[in-house]
DNA sequence: AGAATAGGTGACCAAATGGTCACCTGTCAA
DNA sequence: TTGACAGGTGACCATTTGGTCACCTATTCT
């Protein structure tokens, strides 16, 4: 929906950080997560939910645990909506590439 | 080279628009860029250093105009080292479809 | 030469950001 | 049932960020 907030999530290595590991391994819980970064507990919750304000993580409660959960959707959408339009020249040259090879043929 | 300044630099929506407008059309100068945002020209400027550093401006000076010109590298290496991880799950999916097909028939 | 034009610099400011901590609630296990 | 464990909240703080302004330099036009 919103993406502002999609790359603004993006914007910070240890919010990246953090969808590299849900994405090597989902569903980890707080605690787990805060193993990895150098950063006190506060530190990685508040970046979890700029990351589930964004959409990029969703978030299931499970008893005293809270698992998260990586959801790739946004990126999709903004790879699709955005990042794509300044990718795409790439297949264009080789379209450009195949039309010369033909005339050429 | 430093994804980290790219992420960053398209964190704003004002830095989008820029890239958007040279997207558009190339080589256009700052009072040009200036006269389409709603923001006085040291705004614009600051913002056009912010793009130069990521490497997704390059701006060239003739006489006493600069010029600037947009650099798609940077998002294509951001796009292909980590954005393209989390899509391709899309490609997979026609894969499965695919064989799925395939076994069916 | 002199005025207008295009851009640059440094100081400054308010608001957002990234991070910590004290303290609290709910859940699980001995 | 009592202690340990997982998570949440609000206050607080330093730094970064997005933006303006006064002033300055270099180029162009008449």
């Amino acid at each position: 929906m919103d993406d502002d907030a999609v790359f603004k999530a993006l914007a910070d290595p240890s919010r990246r950080l953090l969808l590299d590991l849900l994405f090597e391994r989902d569903g980890r819980t707080l605690t787990e997560l805060d193993a990895e970064l150098e950063m006190t507990r506060f530190g990685v919750m508040k970046h979890l939910k700029v990351l589930e304000e964004a959409g990029l993580v969703v978030a299931r409660k499970q008893g005293r645990e809270k698992l998260h959960f990586l959801n790739a959707v946004p990126i999709r959408q903004i790879h699709d909506r955005w990042i794509d339009k300044y990718t795409e020249h790439r297949v264009s040259a080789l379209l450009d590439l195949k039309n010369e090879l033909e005339e050429t043929a």
